[in-house]
RNA sequence: GUGGGUAUAGCUCAGCCCGGUUAGAGCGCCAGGUUGUGGCCCUGGAGGUCGGGGGUUCAAGUCCCCUUACUCACCCCA
């Protein structure tokens, strides 16, 4: 056993997965650029009270929170989500609206460790802030639901719900604790505790006991205010219109207290672990004036890199391959024209690598099979005397010998020319 | 925070129940077979304080206790 492992929670990100993570980041980069969205990098720790504001009976504020106290006596927290530091950032720099914003990144929440869900972890977001536009809502789903399209993902259903405004919500949450307290002792022990904490969390109970008592409780809909319902079928509309199918569920309660209005969550069904939520998010209006800003109406998402990844895995999709490079040079001499040929390989925009400590040209050829390279450039005793090398496609094994001074016009004619990097030499 | 499972080579795992010479396999890695050529095949090699600590015993990878880590589930969430 070595020394240090990870720590509880986190992980390596090894190679080759962790280039199939930066492509899932690229694919998620370039779908919501296209729309406008422009890249955030809030920091990864605030002060704790930033995220107090995600509700006092969550459990990601009550237990959860990463936090401790700075040589200057902050109290800082590593960022569970990043909606919050969004919000803050809104708030302290009171950008043009409406704010189109995106972000990749780790978070941080201190919980016991399991199948799709660890203390660091990755998601990748959007956020707008600044509008009421429920069009807005239909277009952000949308364009998750397009990311999930792109990765390849099938089985992934789109479930949609209003919570209502904070009046109605309210009101909403009185109804339903007073209708869960008349049948207590229907309740399971879980959900009895839950009850007092937050009754909106008892409507998404799973467990057996409770089903009865959360079939006959009040509907949220019964709840909404005219303009809470025009904005919901407007929602629906849009999503009509762009032709991404949806499920309302009106037992659809998200973890965190600032939602508004709408709220949703992508579950994928090739996940049959408790870990099937692959992305959520909803509408926050209220947040940036928790957080000190002006009234500002916001809506996003986010996504987990892991589940999202594991999804991909379930339906064998998103794979990618080796990523393979042009040219593997082998160099049986003193290694000098490697060194060399390499350089101008990688000059001239071609990918290149080499092996090194003068090891055998079996060992050599081994070595280029393994990279994955399309062609070994090949530098012996007789190439090295006449200033050869010896170009082997390693798919055909068919090998031609050019002058060193003509290798990359050599690749040029079967790969194609290549941006140069910089200035040969 | 609560409960179950697991821990032996770089990786995946046998061996443990029923204690007994130098702890094994497959894959991977290195080398040779082919002194200038990869994949397939053959041969060989390197690589282990059997998670850590304590106990029982003539003897512990194996039995007992403690501990740590990992893992799965609950809770909750991405």
């Amino acid at each position: 056993m070595p020394s240090f492992q990870t720590s509880p929670g986190t992980r390596d990100i090894l190679p080759p997965h962790a280039g199939r993570w930066r492509a899932l980041t690229d694919v998620f980069a370039d779908t919501v650029q296209s729309a406008g969205y422009e890249c955030i990098i809030p920091p990864m720790f605030e002060d704790l009270g930033v995220f107090l504001r995600l509700g006092e009976a969550t459990d990601v504020v009550t237990k959860e929170m990463y936090d401790f106290v700075d040589k200057g006596d902050r109290h800082i927290a590593l960022r569970p989500e990043q909606t919050a530091g969004v919000c803050r950032a809104f708030a302290q720099h009171r950008p043009v609206t409406p704010w189109k914003v995106w972000y990749s990144g780790p978070n941080f929440r201190y919980e016991k460790p399991q199948a799709g869900r660890y203390r660091q972890f990755d998601q990748v977001g959007v956020e707008v802030l600044g509008s009421d536009d429920a069009l807005l809502d239909a277009e952000v789903i949308s364009l998750a639901w397009q990311f999930f399209a792109r990765l390849g993902l099938a089985k992934v259903e789109l479930v949609v719900n209003s919570l209502g405004d904070a009046p109605e919500r309210g009101a909403y949450i009185d109804a339903l604790r007073a209708h869960f307290e008349s049948r207590r002792g229907e309740l399971s022990e879980e959900s009895a505790a839950t009850l007092a904490r937050n009754p909106l969390r008892v409507l998404d109970s799973k467990r057996p006991a409770d089903a009865a008592a959360v079939a006959s409780a009040p509907r949220i809909s019964s709840f909404l205010s005219a303009e809470s319902a025009s904005h919901f079928a407007a929602v629906l509309a849009g999503l009509d219109a762009l032709g991404v199918p949806y499920r309302v569920n009106e037992m659809l309660v998200r973890g965190l207290d600032y939602y508004r209005r709408t709220t949703f969550e992508f579950v994928s069904l090739s996940l049959d672990g408790a870990q099937n939520a692959v992305g959520g998010g909803g509408r926050y209006d209220g947040l940036v004036e928790d957080l000190g800003g002006p009234a500002t109406g916001g809506v996003g998402f986010a996504i987990g890199v892991d589940r999202t990844l594991l999804a991909c895995d379930a339906e064998g999709v998103f794979g990618t391959g080796a990523v393979g490079i042009d040219a593997f040079v082998v160099d049986v001499t003193d290694g000098m024209a490697a060194l060399r040929l390499t350089e101008d390989l990688r000059a001239a925009g071609y990918t290149a690598d080499r092996a090194f400590d003068g090891r055998s040209m079996k060992s050599q050829m081994k070595a280029a099979d393994r990279s994955g390279a399309s062609f070994a450039v090949i530098v012996g005793a007789d190439e090295a005397a006449a200033a050869t090398c010896t170009v082997r496609d390693l798919s055909s094994s068919e090998q031609v010998t050019v002058p060193q001074s003509g290798l990359v016009a050599h690749l040029a004619a079967t790969l194609g020319t290549r941006t140069p990097r910089r200035n040969p030499r």
